[in-house]
DNA sequence: GGTTAACTGGACACGACGTCCAGTTATTCC
DNA sequence: GGAATAACTGGACGTCGTGTCCAGTTAACC
């Protein structure tokens, strides 16, 4: 069975690196390397959402079923790609500088989080569109950490009691919607930023 | 050639009937619905998302050509289902009574928008995610419409200059975030109704 | 350096796609 | 009312992507 590893759980699914403990092969550390630079070339040339599994392994010169034994999908190899980028502003809400990191208001925080988000979808859009499009978004271990995030600055700003808000907060920074603004509305990052400022500003500062 | 006449735009593409002007055949007629019935209750009995044309056709006893000639794929049909209730709000915002037509505040207007839609999504959720999920939602006559909408209340509430306001106010409407509010995270229409709510008024009651 | 376990690539069957063609049926015109 | 005409229909076809399986190969460990 070509995918055994990644179902008994010995592949880590995210990174598609074996779980700790065990020692990835040379060979396999090669293919998941090219595997990983062809997707990304890939992602970026064409529509991120139509890329199969077959063009990345022939893009990458591997089987099939090697591609397999890691991702599930090309989804699955987009996040592993984008894990990088979403960790870096993981670490800098806990304990970076403010208004990002603690320290800052609730609004400012918020402001400073789109901004950081924005600056995400705008460099890679590819790789978003590909990992977080659909029901997808909402099942990425990112998406939990962005919840927990906007959740506690609610909090401070005294609406904790809002269920939905949290989500609804984060609904703008949907990748197909960022790319509708961006290239069939012809908006810039500046201006989509400024209209996030607006919203996050005016739920967050002034509240009866 | 099967889809001719919908290539030749001999067929409208949204309701999936002849052009004004032809007079469409009584079997054809007869066929239509039966494809409509079939497709709503395919929509509704599995994941929207992944419902083929082969499965619609069988459903509805229907030839896979005889799909084809009126409807492109799945979200056509799921369109075609949805503009009947869609065009409904679409009266009321333009010439019904207040809150949702003309008369109310920009913020009483736009909390009734936003109740009117989440009735659309509980009542016709697998619909709309066939028919708005993904870029498809951004191409779609009804969310032109709501734009507009949305754009008059601004103007009114003196925010026009933000062009990606609109946008950004229309994200939690999105057809997927309201399946996973509901079903991944179990909250009811009152409360997604309660989060819209805030943010309505929020964004355009009180600004500097 | 031999044994073991992991890795790899190609083959396979399946299902959906979108198109085409030939037969059938409704409408139009006389 | 019946023939001519155009529209409609269903099944077949080739193509592509999917996910799995198997047998050969190669690296890691003792």
């Amino acid at each position: 069975m070509a995918s055994a590893d990644l179902r008994d759980g010995r592949i880590d699914l995210l990174t598609g690196q074996p779980v700790s403990g065990r020692v990835e092969r040379a060979d396999a550390a090669r293919n998941r390397r090219k595997v990983l630079m062809a997707a990304q070339a890939l992602f970026a040339r064409r529509d991120p959402r139509s890329v199969t599994m077959d063009e990345i392994a022939r893009e990458a010169g591997v089987g099939r079923a090697t591609l397999y034994r890691r991702y599930p999908d090309p989804a699955a190899i987009a996040t592993a790609l984008l894990d990088e980028h979403e960790r870096r502003v993981q670490e800098q809400l806990l304990s970076g500088d403010p208004p990002l990191g603690p320290g800052a208001s609730p609004a400012d925080r918020l402001i400073a989080f789109y901004e950081a988000l924005v600056d995400i979808l705008e460099q890679h859009l590819p790789l978003t569109l590909s990992a977080e499009t659909g029901p997808r978004r909402f099942q990425t271990g990112a998406y939990g950490f962005w919840r927990t995030h906007i959740s506690t600055l609610l909090a401070e700003a005294g609406l904790s009691a809002t269920e939905a808000l949290v989500d609804l907060l984060l609904a703008p920074l949907a990748p197909d919607l960022y790319e509708h603004l961006r290239h069939q509305r012809g908006l810039t990052p500046e201006q989509i930023v400024d209209g996030l400022r607006i919203l996050a500003h005016q739920v967050l500062t002034t509240h009866p």
